[in-house]
DNA sequence: GCCAACGTTGGC
DNA sequence: GCCAACGTTGGC
């Protein structure tokens, strides 16, 4: 199993968005750029992620699960793809990218080295350390 | 196939 | 609102 980081801007769709589907996956539209549509192609169903808001929050807000491995978007012409996703569990404490930025174990996550990607790998390590961040403090 | 110009993203 | 970083586009 995989670990991902997924942003999205809150006020196009956010978690509290995502959790009103409940367990009815939910595909994850928009992506158009061809790095993240890379990793993208490499996710299966039961791979987790991350779920990061941008903007004002920026800040990981919950734990997502994939529940459709990644399938063309039929909304768009082109190598599009799509995977579905749902919303597993909400973190008690978010983590917010300024500690995530001041935790030097993640100083290598691709969140902190380029932000812009909007599909992104977590390793294990990484997906570790967040999650203790998250029921920490 | 290179690279300058341009548009977009997202943190600050 | 600004701007640095990055990706994409298009002329050559």
């Amino acid at each position: 199993m995989a670990f991902w980081l997924l942003k999205t801007e809150p006020g196009d769709w956010s978690w509290q968005d995502q959790c009103a589907r409940g367990t009815a996956g939910e595909p994850w539209t928009g992506v158009r750029n061809a790095q993240a549509r890379n990793h993208m192609r490499t996710m299966k169903k039961g791979d987790q992620a991350f779920f990061y808001h941008t903007g004002k929050e920026r800040r990981i807000v919950g734990i997502a699960e994939i529940t459709r491995g990644a399938y063309p978007d039929p909304d768009i012409s082109g190598d599009w793809l799509l995977v579905d996703i749902v919303a597993r569990d909400a973190l008690p404490t978010p983590v917010s990218l300024a500690a995530i930025k001041a935790e030097p174990a993640l100083s290598e996550m691709v969140l902190v080295r380029n932000p812009r990607l909007s599909v992104q790998p977590v390793t294990a390590p990484e997906w570790k350390k967040v999650c203790a961040m998250a029921s920490a403090e």
